[in-house]
DNA sequence: AAAGTTTATCATGTCGACATGATGTTTGCC
DNA sequence: GGCAAACATCATGTCGACATGATAAACTTT
């Protein structure tokens, strides 16, 4: 039930490029950091985030992950999307002909169910759970700073570790 | 997102089973015909059942499946509960610690629609999807008779098809 | 006890989600 | 140009959900 890994990973992710917007692109060592995820398969999700329109990557030094839209324009359906198709069928008895003119036993009252589930996704949006929650945003920001202050990008040629 | 096909068979299962309860025990063939499920499969889906008390099972001749308690007794969570654990992790983000001592972002505005889902499955009952919807009830229980008037259990010996 | 019907179980197979390590490609800086 | 940093991609591997066909075990009827 819920959301895949890789949908998660996705919505934690935006949620850290777009509280650390203010800090410059994201890179992905960052953000595996921060959600505990393997760096290469977190590096797939986030590519296919950005081309679904999602976010922009950059490469070499000074790259990283940003936003494309501002935040309160990004739904947390938009996230998932490539991930977990929010309009699949939803049956609860996997009945493939259900719907308001065939319906199986359990049609209206799981129909209601499943329309607020697709509402929270449709309408929540990044900048809301940012505003709400500043304790988590700024938490995730602070470990992506302190990385960034530990692993230091140094002048060419100095010493490193 | 949503149920596992395994746990959509179970519910389906257990209603078909319940709205042909006056008819006596239903076959494995009988549901997987009304599901368009693969027979084993579904055979191992039922005895998952029926070691979890939901399901009565017999074999042989007059043989099948049934419901162990009164419709009204139970809740579509104790017939998912074997395939889809109710009560797993739940955070949005994947967070391992998120709960309301340290919660994700997402974590207020998610838990209370994760507790609305919890709240259909745990209050709705078998019963309740049967008396509301009688169509869909009667019909499943008449793909069932039907399929016993044409593939009636001869007198030993007499002609089949 | 024999035959037939039904569930139970086993061995096996397929497929996609998730993951990993190595290698390629682009970018910015000296 | 050359190097290092970062994303992009590829080959490969593991695991569980889903499925199938064959066989075993249990039950009913005769």
């Amino acid at each position: 039930m819920w959301l895949s890994t890789t949908a998660q990973n996705s919505l934690y992710a935006v949620l850290c490029i777009a509280g650390s917007a203010d800090d410059g692109p994201v890179r992905v060592d960052e953000i595996a950091a921060v959600l505990g995820a393997p760096r290469n398969y977190l590096s797939k999700t986030l590519h296919t985030l950005a081309r679904a329109g999602v976010l922009r990557s950059g490469r070499g030094p000074a790259g990283g992950f940003q936003l494309v839209d501002r935040p309160e324009r990004l739904t947390l359906a938009r996230v998932i999307a490539p991930f977990e198709p929010l309009s699949e069928r939803r049956c609860i008895v996997g009945r493939p002909a259900c719907g308001d003119a065939h319906p199986c036993a359990a049609h209206r009252r799981w129909s209601s169910i499943a329309a607020s589930v697709e509402e929270f996704f449709n309408k929540t949006t990044i900048a809301t759970l940012l505003s709400e929650n500043p304790r988590a945003t700024n938490a995730a920001r602070e470990v992506i700073r302190s990385a960034r202050l530990s692993n230091r990008r140094m002048p060419h040629g100095s010493v490193k570790r």
